[in-house]
DNA sequence: TCGATCGGAAAACCTATGTTATTTTCCTCG
DNA sequence: CGAGGAAAATAACATAGGTTTTCCGATCGA
């Protein structure tokens, strides 16, 4: 197993991202206390029904969060990348109320929630910015219920497509224009409401109309304001920086 | 116009169902500064783009929140009752992403931004109880993502039946099995990403099934627990106390 | 009290997306 | 290097839910 020197650093940097830190306060959140531990694709970090102890920050790699209907389907409700904290929320909901699992192999960093209490509370900044880490999660939740209830297949992919164009961008995996998407169409599929045939169709005729080119999990877009167009996509919802990528 | 004399009273109320609060953490709360005014139904709160200065409680009254596509469609991706926040996110997010508007007649409680963030550092407890709030919102979000997402029309429509039985029982406005939902077919359409026809004809087969009994603006539900089984309902995604409504 | 208007109901028809196969491609592992 | 297995592609067919329209009843303002 290979450790990170410095776990925390993605999320210092995610949280600067989102709200100015003194030096002390980028020390403090630097030095959690945190377990860190590689986990293998496919592995689960949370179930539905658990009572959580810790927090998990994504350090490298991807995880969803997706819930199981009765019948079986499933949906993603979240993708989470590198600087994530991916279940912040049950470090203050006592019962999880759905599943966080691996999409790839994840070097994952563990908190204890009483520690991230007590940052919160004992350093204002960093209190207000993990506060701001979960209104914005919530931005996007809506967005998703936008996107899920009114918008069709095409519109919901590119529109999915520019969301992950910016948030991977935002923390240095690829570049807005060119990255690596560890999803399965079915994966897609499940985010976004489809069927994994029609994932297939909508993929094939975005790429059809000079919109995208993929091949495997790469996706290029051959014009990102075209893309977003099409995708009814705006990107304040995201309420990243302005320095990153202009609008 | 007739003000509550304790406008920030459901704001109490609704914390401590969350998180418990010091008799001076309540009496913090209930001092906080706020300006009480009486708003006509479909009035606007907050449009998207806005950069509003303060949060908005509801006192009294019913609110939504929406995002309207690019092509015009309406999605509502939160109904708000007496004793939410209706735009915590913009006591910290700079620009609102989406529309807050009155559903009906409402009495509103609007508090600075700066106190809001005072009394969240000031008082740990109120702090807390806060970001929990925010938390069950992301929480509800979610939720809403599924059942958009993966349930058919009647399950979807029986769901947010049964989320309004709760909700609004643990505010005390209405019973679990029966209650005044004012909203029109249409506006639930935009809840459920549906068409105002087919919601038409859903809340129909629920009648016919004899799950529930609508009669203009009022819902019966004649079976909590047979139609949480339709809607697929569990309430623990809510994260309401116990004592409402054992599940 | 009367019309105007809005929401609900209902009918007929249509299409985007789902379903169920089957085939092909491309990794992975032995 | 070759076999096995997962994803991706494709095809043919099915349906849940959308669209459009018309009508009716109830509220509300004058």
């Amino acid at each position: 197993m290979l450790f990170s020197s410095e776990p925390l650093a993605p999320l210092v940097r995610k949280l600067l991202n989102i709200h100015p830190l003194s030096p002390e306060d980028r020390a403090a959140v630097l030095s959690l206390p945190s377990i860190v531990r590689q986990l293998e694709h496919g592995q689960y970090i949370v179930r539905e029904g658990d009572v959580p102890t810790h927090s998990c920050l994504v350090v490298s790699g991807f995880a969803i969060r997706h819930k199981i209907m009765g019948d079986g389907a499933r949906q993603i409700v979240n993708v989470h990348v590198a600087g994530d904290m991916v279940d912040l929320q049950n470090s203050l909901l006592k019962v999880a109320d759905h599943n966080v699992q691996t999409l790839t192999a994840m070097e994952a960093a563990f908190i204890p929630r009483a520690a991230i209490l007590d940052i919160a509370f004992s350093r204002p900044a960093v209190g207000k910015a993990l506060w701001l880490e979960t209104l914005v999660e919530g931005s996007i939740a809506r967005e998703w219920i936008a996107n899920v209830g009114r918008r069709n297949s095409l519109t919901r992919v590119a529109h999915l497509l520019c969301e992950f164009a910016y948030r991977l961008d935002a923390v240095g995996i690829g570049k807005q224009c060119n990255y690596e998407l560890p999803m399965t169409q079915e994966q897609i599929a499940d985010t976004v409401g489809l069927t994994p045939v029609h994932v297939n169709r909508t993929l094939k005729s975005l790429d059809a109309a000079g919109l995208t080119t993929r091949s495997r999990r790469s996706v290029v877009i051959n014009d990102l304001a075209r893309l977003a167009e099409v995708g009814d996509f705006r990107s304040i919802y995201l309420h990243l920086p302005q320095e990153s990528l202009a609008a």
